[in-house]
RNA sequence: GCACCCGUAGCUCAGCUGGAUAGAGUGUCGGCCUCCGAAGCCGAAGGUCACAGGUUCGAAUCCUGUCGGGUGCACCA
């Protein structure tokens, strides 16, 4: 299977077309005119403000196309009755010939009921436009992205899968939003995590020496760094056999986690996931960036020296007052003040990290998000405060934190133990089920939300597996486009984009152009809060009406895509399906998933 | 004790920066293959949106409190 991701898929050209693409954003501009015209004529005051005005579905299709809550926004303002706001908008709006019904209905809400043309015009624009959907919302902005960032201690670990494959497509539908995104990993080779990962090495390389070792607690035992060692033995050879740490651990570090960080990337690649720059934590200190960070908070009167209260209700054993250095990240929202070193002078963890943060911000960036697991949840807090103070809140930083994977096996609790070194690691779950299922399932829950992970029922070929449900769409859309081709009936690029739409005429069609209509919108809904399963989905729902429509066909005959004799008809409802798959291929190349051709 | 996240159909989950009679899947029951892919489709049934107040034309959504679950809580990265 092939991993190949969308990337800077951003062309500009071609999505400054004459006319936008989102279809509720053109729908709103015709409201907001009409309001205006009754205002010149004096039905409606002057002096209002529209940006409240929401042209959205109805949440039940019933009810209409689209609905606007323009008379309810606006009948406090403007002193009048919502109904009489909307008794005189609705006649405005069906002069336009997009428009075939507007009735007041409810509270106030007027629906709207879109003219078939409108439908077939979306189809027409996806045919004419690869990029529909992409969107310009973000123009241009620079956004940071860092996800996985684990120690360079080992393989990627089912746990981080997640973020990984969470970050990845939030970058890619930020980019296919419009913004210029950075993948980054911070790689955090600066604590004593790596010195542990060099006596663990040097362990192995002394087994491969032929001495008998032991494992102790605070070693990692895993079979991973047998190969690191025998590496390490070629390149210095006996060397440091019977030596003492200070001869080897400056060494091994650098060289075990170089050989870590090589396993990470390519385990990371192995899901499809490619990062634009790996930072080096180790990278800030001895070189007076860490100083330099802490400089620029001292300039801001939030370092102090101090010492802090206990927590509340949960006094550590061995808590004794200490002065340390502080920021004062209550000014910036944070519950306490945070310690910038330790009672001995050196940094706390939280020193390089907010010099990276500010490394960010200096590099220029709009916009910064953390992808961060939910363990780490009580630093969001500190790293806001952080960062808001460097940039002096211009630069917004959102932490998404990714909520636990839990694995089942047929139902069954996965059990791994960490000890034993047989941990799961992502490219054990990747062997399993492969880079598409792995993704896509990773991405049908909200970040914040727990998710089950069976091996067995992500594999299933049912409808219940999301995965095989949106490519059984595809696949089809392929397999009638074969067949039409096999009749004898051309549905190549060339022809699609000029047939003739308006023959698209049922009710099970247009619903599949309606769909097709809200991807825009989707789009930028889930840009701005961050959110890609979103777009997992849509495309289930895209899915689920172009299975509707397949089978109406099975009762309708007239309603089949290939329509033998009938090249016309056939063209038509081929662009149709081509449109679909348009959209979901480029749904799934959001989420690093590879569309398929076939499922037999 | 404090902070953050969560609580929606029997189960797993959506729910659009406040909209109408809260939606899918699964499970249960009943239909649809001489028909482009039935790995699918259609229908029925299933709800005190944890609970109680508040904000307003309108709350699953925002605020306060309570209950229940998860995560974290000087010097460990």
């Amino acid at each position: 299977m092939a991993l190949t991701q969308p990337r800077r898929m951003i062309n500009p050209a071609r999505t400054l077309g004459s006319e936008p693409m989102n279809l509720f954003a053109n729908i709103r501009t015709l409201v907001i005119d009409a309001l205006a015209a009754m205002q010149s004529e004096g039905s409606l005051p002057d002096g209002l403000d529209f940006t409240n005005v929401a042209v959205e579905p109805p949440r039940d299709a019933a009810h209409g196309d689209m609905a606007t809550n323009a008379a309810m926004v606006l009948a406090k303002p403007a002193g009048m009755k919502p109904r009489d706001i909307a008794d005189a908008l609705a006649p405005k709006l069906t002069n336009d010939p997009r428009i075939d019904v507007a009735e007041v209905a409810g509270p106030g809400f007027l629906n709207l009921r879109l003219a078939p043309v409108v439908w077939q015009g979306v189809v027409q624009q996806v045919l004419d436009n690869p990029t529909y959907g992409q969107s310009t919302m973000g123009q241009g902005k620079r956004v940071n992205v860092e996800y996985v960032s684990t120690n360079p201690t080992g393989p990627v670990h089912v746990g981080h899968t997640r973020g990984a494959v969470f970050g990845d497509a939030l970058s890619s539908l930020l980019n296919y939003a419009g913004y210029d995104v950075t993948r980054e990993y911070y790689i955090n080779d600066g604590g004593a995590q790596v010195d542990v990962l060099a006596r663990s090495v040097y362990l192995r390389y002394l087994e491969a020496h032929g001495h008998e070792v032991s494992f102790e607690d605070g070693t990692y035992p895993g079979d991973y760094l047998i190969d690191v060692a025998e590496a390490l033995k070629q390149k210095v050879g006996d060397q440091f056999v019977d030596k003492g740490e200070q001869y080897w651990l400056a060494e091994i570090r650098e060289f075990a986690t170089d050989k870590m960080m090589d396993l990470i990337r390519s385990d990371l690649a192995y899901l499809g996931v490619e990062m634009d720059v790996y930072f080096s934590e180790k990278s800030l200190y001895g070189t007076g960036r860490i100083e330099e960070a802490l400089q620029a908070l001292e300039d801001k009167g939030l370092i102090y020296e101090g010492i802090l209260e206990p927590p509340k209700g949960k006094t550590p054993e061995d808590w004794e007052p200490r002065e340390q250095t502080l920021f004062r990240s209550t000014e910036h929202g944070d519950d306490v003040d945070r310690p910038v070193k330790k009672s001995d002078g050196s940094w706390t963890y939280f020193a390089p990290d907010i010099a990276y943060h500010y490394d960010k911000i200096e590099r220029g960036f709009d916009e910064l998000i953390d992808v961060f697991g939910a363990d780490h949840g009580g630093y969001v807090k500190r790293m806001k405060a952080a960062v808001s103070a460097l940039s002096d809140g211009k630069v917004p930083l959102d932490i998404k934190l990714t909520q636990l994977v839990k694995l089942y096996k047929n139902g069954q609790p996965f059990k791994m133990s960490k000890r034993a070194g047989t941990f799961v690691t992502l490219r054990d779950v990747v062997d399993q089920v492969g880079p598409d299922v792995t993704r896509f399932v990773m991405l049908t829950r909200k970040n914040d939300a727990p998710l089950d992970f069976d091996f067995d029922k992500v594999l299933e070929q049912s409808k219940d597996n999301p995965v095989f449900y949106v490519q059984y769409a595809h696949a089809r859309v392929r397999s009638v486009i074969r067949k039409a081709t096999e009749a004898g009936i051309d549905v190549g690029d060339a022809v699609l984009p000029a047939a003739d739409l308006s023959k698209l005429t049922d009710e099970a069609e247009l619903n599949v152009a309606r769909k097709l209509a809200e991807w825009p919108r989707l789009i930028e809904i889930a840009a701005r809060n961050h959110e890609p399963h979103r777009v997992a989905f849509y495309l289930y729902e895209l899915a689920s009406d172009f299975h509707t429509l397949w089978n109406r066909g099975n009762d309708l005959p007239q309603l089949r895509f290939v329509q033998e004799g009938d090249a016309a008809t056939t063209q038509a409802k081929i662009a149709l399906a081509h449109a679909v798959a348009v959209v979901i291929s480029a749904g799934l190349g959001i989420l690093g998933v590879t569309p398929v051709e076939e499922m037999r």
